[in-house]
DNA sequence: GTAATTGCAAAAGATTTGCCCCATT
DNA sequence: AATGGGGCAAATCTTTTGCAATTAC
């Protein structure tokens, strides 16, 4: 197995991650991680969400909605609601029964590795009141 | 509201996304439009699929694995497996009790418009055996 | 010392958009 | 005839990659 390095870039990068609640987007963890590396590189922050994703510990998100894919740093599992309006992406509990949801009928199915459940809707600051 | 044509061009890529069951990607869809309509252009199918995704008559899928965006035109719920190996979509059944999921306790959700669940994991053809 | 990792910049990939013409209503 | 929609190509946006220099181990 090939080696790894913990480099200043790398923990920067989880820290901002492990931090935020708001699920950053690529170009926001970078512009915050250049605050403490100020030559950190764009290319160098995509290198390591894709590591630390593939590594399993931190979860892309890409948005129905379109756009960038946005980060999250959580160890919890737990499901994603997003605003169709303001693009907000809350962390909510996990439906009780999707924990441990099982495909065994599924013949097609060899193995699962990850569930991820996306709401969409309008959050509470998007409301009917609100300019669409 | 914005009265909206009946063109062939739009009518062709629904057909196709009718009687496709392996959620094609744009580019797929417009190779395929292509031996009915070989006039069609790459931008003709980008804009219908995005007028019929916000119609609600078709739903966009953007593959966690990374890559262009997937389409689906069942018009019955239902969840979808990716299979991390060989890139395949499947359209599987909505496990019990994801049918009505009700948020009422969560008081930053408004309204919830459509409940999105992506299973990853491996696919028979890809199972241990198969190269990785 | 050595190989993983970085910074930079260019490239690649996916999708959107401006503009002018055509076709549906 | 009016105008929504199409074709084409350029533009935009996001992410990846090649390469030489750097740095963690």
């Amino acid at each position: 197995m090939k080696k790894t390095r913990n480099t200043r870039q790398r923990g920067v990068i989880l820290g901002i991650l492990r931090e935020s609640h708001e699920h950053p987007t690529a170009e926001m963890i970078y512009r915050e991680a250049r605050r403490a590396l100020p030559n950190i590189s764009l290319g160098t922050v995509y290198r390591n969400l894709n590591f630390l994703r593939d590594q399993g510990t931190v979860r892309e998100i890409r948005p129905s909605e379109g756009g960038s894919s946005r980060f999250d740093g959580a160890d919890t599992p737990h499901a994603h609601f997003h605003c169709a309006h303001c693009s907000a992406l809350l962390d909510i509990p996990l439906p009780p029964g999707l924990e441990n949801l099982r495909f065994e009928e599924e013949k097609r199915i060899s193995a699962v590795s990850l569930v991820d459940l996306h709401v969409i809707g309008s959050c509470c600051g998007c409301a009917e009141g609100a300019t669409h």
